[in-house]
DNA sequence: TTATCACATTACCACATTATCACATTATTT
DNA sequence: AAATAATGTGATAATGTGGTAATGTGATAA
């Protein structure tokens, strides 16, 4: 899976000088401008990492930073004008994993990318989820129910293996659009409803009620819980 | 339990000012002014953090850092007077968690202590409000209570977060109006009372007596106490 | 070619959620 | 205690969201 960065700043130059660095880099990036639409764009793509510039038009960052701590858990690299130890140290205690002043050298923010994305990896991946009469086997591309192999076509085997893989979260529509069929089709709500019916048919005892691939409404689809 | 720091630099100065400061914040401390003896003292004193200055005089610190992490995955603060680039990036690139150049400022250094050791501790854990029999998971938006999943609109859930965040708190009708519903909503008060009473029905043992979401008549809500 | 399959797309219906209102109840003030 | 203000409650309307079946499209294989 590709590394997807979150660019807050309202600097042009900055952003593009950021957007070429790290796509140059492997990693795929959003960008916004204004700290409202960097939370819009952090709850929906839910980024690998963000990097927070302080100084933005609409909201105090520090505040944007705390909004953001109470949900994403992932690193948040703080940049700044700024350089006063007060401000550094708040961001810090805020829940920023590092804290870089403007002007920054590209490859020491690469550098301090890699240490905080390095660190937050350590999940190992489980190649076979185990949940209740259901076995995913996400290397074999199989999945089975009470022993019986299920006939699954490959974009429901992705959308059954991606929920799986998040036992008892909640996985935003956007968020699922965006990982099974890609950026593209992010607004495209109707194609999940589509799959999650024939899923649903095929490994619910009563598709009527689900109790594997349960609707959380207005937000999106969680398994199990 | 006290968190256990281990130092390795050779000036004098710099290590009393450590030792002082960081003892003041209630780290145990432990020092070591050359490569060999800091790598004698990780191994023995398995301490929380190492903090290593680059230019010792008997090995590059850049070795010792690749040493330090063939076995000590903690987190590890470089200080060094060296500003390079080249410098920073293969410090972190070994392994450093992060890196200072010297003359450093103590309360960043502080800072940045707390941020290694809070990453060291809390990894993978979603954050949770639990208030009694009552926990609730902001990154899932889902709540239970007594272990059972309750079964929370998104509106209702985002008026439970925002009380429980501020538990004991009174938040006013506006401010509570402005951060579910939007800036122009604040006087939509009836709003307001239609979902406490909705929430006090799914969270309240008798939610015509109110323990969990009070009521401050004329001011606004607040959750406990 | 036809048959088949998976996915895309649409239309429609059902249900869940939210908004709104009228009125009951409770709290506060005089 | 009475008057007034504030809050709670239940019903219903309006809207939003999700589920389902049917159909279109394009690829692939018989």
């Amino acid at each position: 899976m590709q590394e997807f960065i979150l660019i807050i700043d309202d600097e042009v130059q900055i952003r593009r000088l950021l957007e070429i660095t790290l796509s140059a880099n492997g990693y795929k990036i959003s960008e916004a401008s204004t700290g409202k639409e960097g939370i819009a764009l952090a709850a929906t793509h839910q980024p690998a990492l963000i990097i927070l510039d302080l100084g933005l038009p609409d909201t105090d960052g520090q505040e944007i930073l705390k909004k953001l701590r109470e949900w994403y858990q992932k690193p948040i690299i703080v940049l700044s004008v700024r350089n006063s130890e007060d401000d550094i140290v708040r961001a810090l205690d805020n829940g920023a994993n590092d804290y870089l002043t403007k002007p920054f050298r590209t490859g020491e923010l690469l550098a301090r990318i890699r240490v905080a994305i390095r660190h937050n990896q350590d999940i190992s991946e489980n190649p076979v989820i185990v949940s209740g009469a259901l076995i995913i086997d996400l290397a074999n591309h199989t999945a089975r129910k009470n022993d019986e192999l299920l006939k699954l076509t490959s974009t429901e085997f992705s959308l059954l293996a991606l929920l799986a893989k998040n036992e008892g979260r909640v996985l935003t529509h956007q968020f699922i659009l965006k990982e099974v069929w890609g950026l593209a089709y992010v607004e495209q709500t109707q194609y999940l409803r589509v799959f999650i019916a024939q899923l649903r048919k095929k490994i619910e005892d009563d598709p009527a009620k689900p109790k594997i691939l349960n609707t959380e409404s207005g937000i999106g689809y969680r398994f199990g819980y």
